[in-house]
DNA sequence: GCGACAG
DNA sequence: ATCTTGTCGC
């Protein structure tokens, strides 16, 4: 698939934010997104100074098995700044993307969705840009407040920003940490916090993010020679 | 004004 | 993200 990045690529963090509020107006969070995606996108970055790895692995939504996964090495295109982290990375990301043989059904990503201080993070951009389903699942608090949702596995509780739902806390495993999701683009938030715990069967993160970063950090590590 | 701040 | 020792548990 061809996926086209903004031209000209930002250069400071005040063009970079024009960019996100001008894609913003493409995205779409109004359906309840895929009920029953047969194959489900990982995404992930390792990092090495200015180096990075980007990493794509599709695995097969039932068991989970991986279908196809593409590695990519490159520099990073912007400066790391909260609320801009797409920038860093996405160059990467969406080469590695468009690399695949096959159009997953959903993509999820690390990091924020909606849940973000324009309302445009990671997810949400790569959604716009593919046109595919995504979601955001972060592993720290970045904005928004909420209450400690309880202590067993789908135990949740809501991520509010300015009076509004932008996500949820989600505990997908008993006594461990929550995630962070988000909707990023075509798949309401209890849809995706479905999708998200169907692929937490045994540890804190679903399996596409486990795959991808085990594949990131391979690959930079490949690349280093 | 000051601190916090996805990865 | 990455830098890092030991430690608890399956």
């Amino acid at each position: 698939m061809k996926i086209e990045l903004s031209h000209p690529w930002p250069e400071t963090a005040a063009e970079a934010e024009a960019v996100q509020d001008a894609l913003r107006a493409g995205l779409d969070l109004a359906g309840p997104g895929p009920s029953d995606p047969a194959t489900v996108a990982g995404v992930d970055v390792a990092y090495a100074g200015e180096r990075l790895a980007a990493a794509v692995v599709v695995l097969d939504t039932a068991t989970h098995r991986v279908v196809e996964q593409v590695a990519v090495a490159g520099r990073t295109a912007f400066e790391y700044v909260p609320g801009l982290l797409a920038f860093r990375e996405l160059p990467s990301l969406v080469e590695a993307l468009e690399r695949l043989t096959s159009v997953p059904d959903l993509i999820v990503c690390d990091g924020y969705g909606l849940a973000h201080p324009r309302r445009f993070g990671l997810a949400c951009h790569l959604g716009v840009l593919t046109g595919l389903p995504t979601v955001g699942v972060g592993k720290t608090a970045f904005v928004g407040s909420y209450r400690e949702p309880g202590p067993r596995r789908g135990s949740w509780s809501e991520l509010m920003l300015d009076g509004e739902v932008v996500g949820r806390v989600l505990r997908t495993q008993d006594g461990v940490k929550p995630v962070f999701v988000s909707p990023g683009h075509r798949v309401d938030l209890d849809t995706a916090c479905r999708h998200v715990l169907g692929l937490s069967p045994r540890y804190r993160l679903p399996e596409t993010t486990r795959a991808a970063d085990r594949l990131s950090r391979a690959a930079l590590r490949a690349a280093a020679d």
